[in-house]
Order: C-alpha cells, then structure tokens, then sequence
DNA sequence: TTCGATTTGATTGTGCGCAATTAAATTTCA
DNA sequence: TGAAATTTAATTGCGCACAATCAAATCGAA
C-alpha cells in the first residue's frame, strides 16, 4: 500500500475542504452557537455561561475542576467566565474548606431563576432546526463517538 | 399539544447536556482543532489559517469576501489573520484594479512551497482518529446536511 | 515528619470569532 | 449626470480558547 504523497490525487483530494469531517464540524459548531445567539441574548448569556448553567442547574454545586472535565474546557477559559457570571450575581465562587485548592461554584437565587427562562430555549433551537427526531438522535450518537475517539 | 415548560420532565430533560446536539458538536469540534495542533505547529499555522492555504492551494487566488463566504467567517476575523499570514511571507495581499472595494489574497512562493509539507497532515489526522471509512463518510455526510440547516 | 511530587486554580499572552460601526468604492436609477 | 443605496474591507471592543507558567495547598513515601 502506497502512502499518499503531494503529486498523488488521493493526496489532492484529502486537502480539499469538501472531503474533510473537521470543517463541517468547525462550521456548524459556529453555526449552531450563532443559532442560539439571539435567545441567549434575552437572558444575557454566552453560549459557554449557558452550558456552565446546564450544569449547575442539573447538578447543584460543581468545582472549577468539575466544570473543566465535563465541558473540557481549562481553568484559562473557565476562571473569567466564572468570575463575569459573578459579578452578574448568577452565581458564586468559594474555596472548599476542606480543601483549599478547589474552588466551588454555586447558583445564586438569580441563577436558579434563569432556569425558568431558559427553559424555552432548547425547544426553540430544536424547531429552528426542523430535522428529523431520527435523524437528530443519530447524529448525537455520532458525535458522541466521535469525541470519545478525540478526547 | 402541551408545550414543554420548567415544570415539566421534557424541559427538563432538554436542558441535560447530554440530550443536546450543540455541546457534542462544539467540544468535537475543539478537540478536533486540538488534535491537528501538533501536526500544524510544525507548519506555523494555526486551525483557520490552514482552512485559507487549503482554499489556496485549491483553488489559486480569493478575495477576502469569497474565503468568507467559503469558510463561513466575517472580515473581522480574517483581516488580521490574512495579515499575520501576509507577515510570515505566506500569501499576499493587493486591492482588485477593476474594483477597488475587493482584496485578492494570492499565493507567495513559500505559501506554494508549503502544500507540499502539509499534504501529510490529512492522512495523519485519518490516522489518529482510526474511524472506519463508512462512519467517517457518513458522518461527514450528516454533518454537510447539519450545515445547510444552519447556514 | 518532612520534603519532593502532585493537584488545583490563577495568570499571561496570542489568536480567533463576531457584533457593530466606519469608510471607501461602486452601482443604480431617477 | 448625480445623489442614494449597495458592496466590500477595515476597525473596535469583548469574550472565549488554549498553551505556558506560576503559586499555593495537599499528598505520599522514605
């Protein structure tokens, strides 16, 4: 088996935008946060506040270092979001007294009440979007396995 | 048809992370940018600027305007990005003579030089992510389609 | 117990990504 | 033709995203 070189075609047409996962990938993540942009803005939310949101509003309180692992996002990213969302008083930043090194973050009262709000907004994305339920599900499979292969 | 609200298990369980299609899509996507890093730092090249040389190398000069609409990004991300590109003597930038509004972004020398290095990166990301040709090509598939819904 | 290794967050610096605005060139059409 | 509308980039400002580094707290083995 030849290894594909620069003069050969298979070679070419690997560096075609149109044969490639990444880009469609790459795009429609953009795509999709630009989707949510407008409902997001309602609540004065970034997409990345939201999902940090998704998981206090599941999980209750959750570590820095918890938030990190489930979002895959490190503390370069996390340590000014989480400090903007204080300072909007969504929720609050506390060093666990057992442990000093961690630092919890927990849901204002605001912070909870957003939820109620935010309800709205996957089901909104969802007829935005107007796929097949099937099609849908397959696809968040998919993914799934992918980031498993990527991560 | 009762519509889903806070109070209800469907809302509820369309604000989990897991049942939602956007956060698999933007955390693939980031890993994916993150597993081509190793290979493009060879290059000096970040994510997006590959994305433009791979245009380039395709398809010989764009303006600014079509790499934005080929690559879905706005002006205020590729004019600085062409421009570091155009420091490290990849590519070159010249106002259309026939049309003044438009920037054409060609090809130096190096930049040519330079496909001939990187026609190993595709092989090698196929490689890494050791995907069966069928889920990769049906995947790719699923998410072009994705992309039209969005776009 | 103590000191070296590990864990955890914070900080710094660079590069996107995008909304909003500006400015210049071109096109349109009255 | 000439003013208004459109097109195209550039600029500005803010918020991620992440590599690299640092500092503090904790853990663990000798």
């Amino acid at each position: 088996m030849n290894k594909p070189t620069v003069h050969s075609p298979e070679a070419a047409a690997l560096l075609k935008l149109d044969n490639q996962l990444c880009f469609p990938l790459y795009a429609a993540s953009r795509m999709f946060t630009k989707a949510y942009q407008p409902l997001l803005q309602e609540l004065d939310l970034t997409y990345p506040q939201y999902l940090v949101l998704l998981l206090l509003w599941e999980h209750g309180e959750r570590t820095v270092k918890q938030l990190g692992e489930e979002l895959l996002l490190d503390s370069g990213t996390l340590t000014p979001l989480l400090k903007r969302m204080e300072q909007r008083q969504w929720l609050t930043r506390r060093r666990d007294l057992r442990d000093e090194r961690s630092v919890i973050i927990g849901l204002t009262e605001s912070g909870q009440q957003l939820r109620e709000r935010a309800c709205a907004v996957p089901a909104a994305l969802l007829e935005k979007l107007d796929m097949p339920e099937a099609e849908f599900n397959q696809l968040r499979t998919q993914l799934k396995h992918l980031l498993t292969l990527l991560a």
